[in-house]
DNA sequence: AAATGGTCTTGACTTATGTCAAGGCAATGT
DNA sequence: ACATTGCCTTGACATAAGTCAAGACCATTT
């Protein structure tokens, strides 16, 4: 059922091993939602009550600025958390929208379950330090790409990091995530191809 | 002294008080050190076998590309840590250096004890959480700002977010941070007076 | 089956930013 | 006191990427 993606997430980032009573305490706290395609799961002005954790499907969170252009900030698939950190922690108004681009199941945790959850489960806890490590190497990265990269780089590199996302979500939203034009990626693509 | 520093920003970034017990288990697991401006703390291909708190001074941390430009990924100031984390962590070789911009004292820690430590002053745990949250809500703003702002816009916006960045660091750097060349920071920093 | 709307491509043109080169100024070392 | 070096500015030119507009191609809805 759909808490098992979720223990096992756990157990495979903990390497710790989860007995019914953790599994029970872990389940109390979350609840589950489906999304549709399309439908969105936080839009700007709200205050992010929930963190979610994907269980099945894809989401995008993007920006609107004064001209009307979105831009992609994050992608997230399965296993993945997504939310506004910044909003969730200080419970102030968003910036920004999360989307689901496919179908998809969440798992819901709000602020003060989750802190609860830290104090009770060891391997909660465990499992969020090491997604914390490899969540600030990982920004550490995009960083250094997009100050010090070339689009065409920019994107060879996303071809090699993360191919999932180019099959899974639209070119133009890639674009947007890579910081450039649609028209932009549209040629970069073409000109690999030839060579 | 030297320690005074590390205990005031754990109870205050924790908001629990240390008892002389826990200073003392935490002043056990850092050793100090002294760097003279100019000088490395890391090198590339270098193992980063400690993480840093900045006691008094500055530092940066940057790669070099294959043209041999540098690129500013980060800066740290008092009260901040520094370190390749994704080498602290991993062990593998850095592709970074850590270079100190003042006469700097730094309080070190190994990876070992640090998860020591975590394990062991409650004060030490709840700092790092805070602290992780701080940071990412931060860099996600920065990778918004590369991928959405232009090189004018992301100049005002560091301005007004780290404004004493200005003031330490050196022109070049702090355009090397932003991803732009020395010459666009000076025109950006022209046309501003100006109005 | 037709209509709609979204997505990608391509061309022509514009604009932001980079690169190269030279000179000035201030800090630093000898 | 002088030489050296690092840092910043300015001008001329080059280039990467953005913008606007049109059309092709699909998938989805009616």
């Amino acid at each position: 059922m759909m808490y098992e993606a979720l223990f096992n997430y756990l157990e495979e980032k903990s390497g710790l091993s989860l007995d019914a009573e953790e599994k029970a305490l872990i389940a109390s706290k979350f609840k589950h939602k489906h999304f549709r395609r399309r439908q969105y799961m936080l839009q700007e002005g709200d205050v992010a009550r929930y963190t979610g954790f994907i269980v099945k499907g894809a989401a995008r969170m993007f920006s609107v600025d004064e001209k009307g252009n979105e831009h992609v900030v994050r992608f997230a698939l399965e296993n993945w958390w997504i939310s506004d950190l910044e909003s969730f922690y200080h419970l102030t108004p968003t910036r920004y929208h999360i989307e689901m681009m496919e179908d998809t199941d969440l798992l819901l945790i709000t602020n003060q379950d989750m802190q609860e959850l830290l104090d009770k489960s060891p391997a909660f806890d465990l499992t969020v330090k090491m997604q914390n490590k490899y969540t600030s190497a990982a920004t550490q990265k995009r960083i250094h790409a997009a100050i010090s990269m070339t689009a065409e780089e920019r994107y060879h590199d996303l071809v090699k990091t993360y191919p999932q996302f180019i099959q899974r979500f639209p070119q133009n939203m890639i674009a947007s995530y890579l910081g450039i034009s649609p028209e932009t990626l549209s040629r970069i693509r073409n000109h690999a191809k030839r060579r």
